[in-house]
DNA sequence: AAATTGACGGTTA
DNA sequence: GTAACCGCCAATT
């Protein structure tokens, strides 16, 4: 019996991407979220990594604050050395392990009319 | 078809 | 705190 959802059919994986990008929308300046609570409000509780890809991927992704997306310990996506300044410009403060303060910034949604 | 690759998450040591 | 795994899953090789 798994208890994790069946795999993605082409339409699904797309509705998912839309959630994704219309979530990302909605994360507030100075406030953080978690790839796996997106992946949670868009339905999808083990896709936190398809999450990434579709920012990683998805052209537009940039025009969206997807700087204010993080992982579970605060830390800024690899390879975008940018990411920590456009937060801290925003007024996000760091800790001395150069992640961000989870207990202060984290940002998280809540479902609305779903189901 | 099989193995590898990640803007991830969790457990264990 | 670090590091080594493991589970997950679409995309890529």
């Amino acid at each position: 019996m798994r208890d994790y959802p069946d795999r993605m059919t082409p339409e699904q994986a797309r509705a998912f991407g839309e959630d994704v990008l219309n979530i990302v929308s909605q994360i507030p300046r100075g406030r953080v979220t978690t790839y796996g609570h997106i992946a949670l409000l868009a339905g999808w509780p083990s896709h936190a990594r398809m999450v990434g890809r579709t920012l990683r991927y998805t052209p537009g992704a940039a025009e969206l604050p997807c700087h204010r997306v993080v992982n579970k310990v605060g830390r800024t996506a690899p390879g975008w050395k940018r990411q920590r300044t456009l937060l801290e410009d925003e007024g996000v403060l760091f800790k001395a392990n150069g992640h961000v303060d989870m207990e202060r910034y984290l940002w998280e949604p809540e479902f609305i009319g779903e189901n």
